[in-house]
DNA sequence: TTGTATGCGTTATCAG
DNA sequence: CTGATAACGCATACAA
């Protein structure tokens, strides 16, 4: 445990001051060379690492961003979080990243341990349980950048960037329409949460511009996990005769397709599926699975980029609205029919 | 762009020192209850928010504990990691996780970060490419608890947590042999890892046992992608006649079903197949792939256990080996035979 | 039990 | 261009 170098100990050794030291480590301020050199030379030799809590503590803001997900092993967000923590390295930003399980009191603990930490920034991405919005406006109101992402809540001021949901579910349920299915059911998860209800629009769109009513018995909410999609794929085809589904995520599509072999219904000759986040597992199913890809690394591009544009003092209060791409696969390609 | 409240300013309301404010907040020293009560509303009343860099700086260390492993986007690590976490948050600590994208210069920077900052502590799995250990010994020497998982380096001082990769890759091959097939193949990764010496170690060791002798052109280094499980399982069959698969990990499994059913050869019937990681997409395929499971929840607890202990002055230099599960899906159940 | 004094390491301000 | 001084917010040794 060796004691550790700092600015004093290179400025004692140099015969100046440590403000003299601070200031050619800094870089950017008025320092002859000379005395830059022999200062970042001797910082080399001596084995000097900044301590940044001390920075940070003077400065009143520290390199740290933070990043709050509902969870990391969600194929979406992981691969947003490695796109945002890219571009921000670049920028010279470090990135925390918190998880909340779904719960909104680890979501506002979380909250709280980066406010107390001093973070530069944070990036959030709402649970489906969160009602109230008092820790964003904390946020806000220390005027720490803030940008939320995805699930986002539109009366905090500040960036938002979401998918382009509405679009999306209204090319995947129209694709089911000419793909020849009639009777389309839709599983979503909480429609409190503007990623589903924005969907469930898309969906009614495609509907109703091929004429068809829409029926808000098709609409299964809460329903996004494996389970679930086993449980209400059986009923929506009892109760309704539903000959195809689309799903506002993949985990139900998924336990869709599983509980559709067992009642020996073909896919996609009896029944199509369109899921929705393009988890790596929808390529490598037997039939392969249909869904949306929100483009997570255009996400987590924009996300930074905003970021850092809101660090430097751009304070704007936009919406950025991502494209997400339907990928045809095995489970929705019965036959093709032009419109 | 509130003033934040501190402790001065609670002291200033109260008519008291900032020390007996710091105590009373501190909680553990003595000091009255009355005052510690006043100073407990008041500091929620005025909306305080202590400030852990300058906590941190003041004390020498933080309660935030960095982890750097390669990637989040692989079940083992996501997993891992959120059991860590979760223990972690228990005892009052917090988590950043970074990536190294198995990036050797970006895992000395990461390094670098955390003690910039000044961690409380850090948990590491190494990459593939990592040589030069400077950055681990730099950790050990300014005395900052180090937990080393997964992939480790031997010769650095602290606890290493470690799956049981020889038994696992052991049964993994012996369950192959028990089900009939004769010529095993092995993918793994780069030899230098720990995990994959000791697995190759258990596949040795399950044919010694059969007596059948150790062919080291059968072994694929190098070849644990789903990219190159396509290549080399077909070099595989072609050279070496191979009826069997035990891999190290289960992208590489997952190429070589691809291509296995490309080339028309049915498994398990005609080739089995055993991967490594229990990724989520193994029990989706069709036909499911066998894989070992690497108990990544035990293997989180006990990391943030150790660590935990570490930083509670109990220093010791111990190897955890936590024990794995052979998970027989369809791709190796040609037929039992007893043994 | 509480107050006093000091320093953690850095940087901003003001002189020179 | 460089030096002196103070302050960021908190916690501790010591004194009372």
């Amino acid at each position: 445990m060796t004691k550790r170098v700092t600015i004093k100990d290179i400025a004692r050794h140099l015969k100046i001051t440590p403000s003299t030291v601070s200031r050619a480590l800094a870089g950017n301020t008025r320092i002859s060379n000379g005395t830059r050199e022999k200062v970042l030379s001797a910082a080399k030799d001596m084995g000097y690492e900044p301590n940044m809590l001390a920075s940070s503590l003077r400065k009143g803001t520290s390199d740290v961003i933070g990043m709050i997900v509902p969870g990391i092993n969600r194929s979406f967000f992981s691969n947003v979080i490695s796109s945002v923590e890219e571009e921000l390295n670049h920028s010279g930003f470090n990135l925390i990243i918190v998880q909340t399980h779904e719960n909104s009191e680890k979501e506002k603990r979380a909250v709280q341990t980066l406010l107390r930490n001093r973070v530069g920034g944070v990036i959030i991405s709402l649970t489906v349980q969160t009602q109230d919005y008092g820790h964003l406006k904390e946020i806000v109101k220390r005027g720490i950048p803030l940008v939320q992402f995805d699930r986002v809540n539109k009366n905090i001021k500040g960036p938002k960037i979401v998918n382009d949901n509405f679009n999306g579910a209204y090319s995947a349920t129209r694709h089911l329409l000419k793909s020849g299915y009639k009777k389309i059911v839709h599983f979503t998860g909480s429609l409190n949460l503007n990623v589903y209800s924005e969907r469930l629009e898309g969906y009614k769109k495609a509907l109703s511009e091929r004429g068809i009513e829409f029926d808000e018995k098709m609409v299964f909410e809460n329903s996004i996990t494996r389970e679930t999609g086993k449980v209400n794929i059986t009923k929506a085809i009892k109760e309704f005769g539903a000959d195809a589904l689309f799903s506002s995520g993949d985990f139900s599509a998924l336990g869709a397709l599983e509980k559709l072999r067992d009642m020996n219904l073909t896919v996609p000759e009896q029944f199509g599926v369109v899921g929705f986040a393009n988890e790596p597992f929808a390529e490598l199913m037997e039939p392969s699975l249909s869904s949306v890809d929100q483009n997570p690394h255009a996400m987590g591009v924009n996300i930074a980029q905003t970021l850092i544009r809101l660090m430097q003092g751009e304070s704007y209060d936009e919406n950025i609205l991502i494209p997400v791409q339907l990928i045809a696969r095995e489970s929705s390609l019965k036959k093709v029919v032009l419109v």
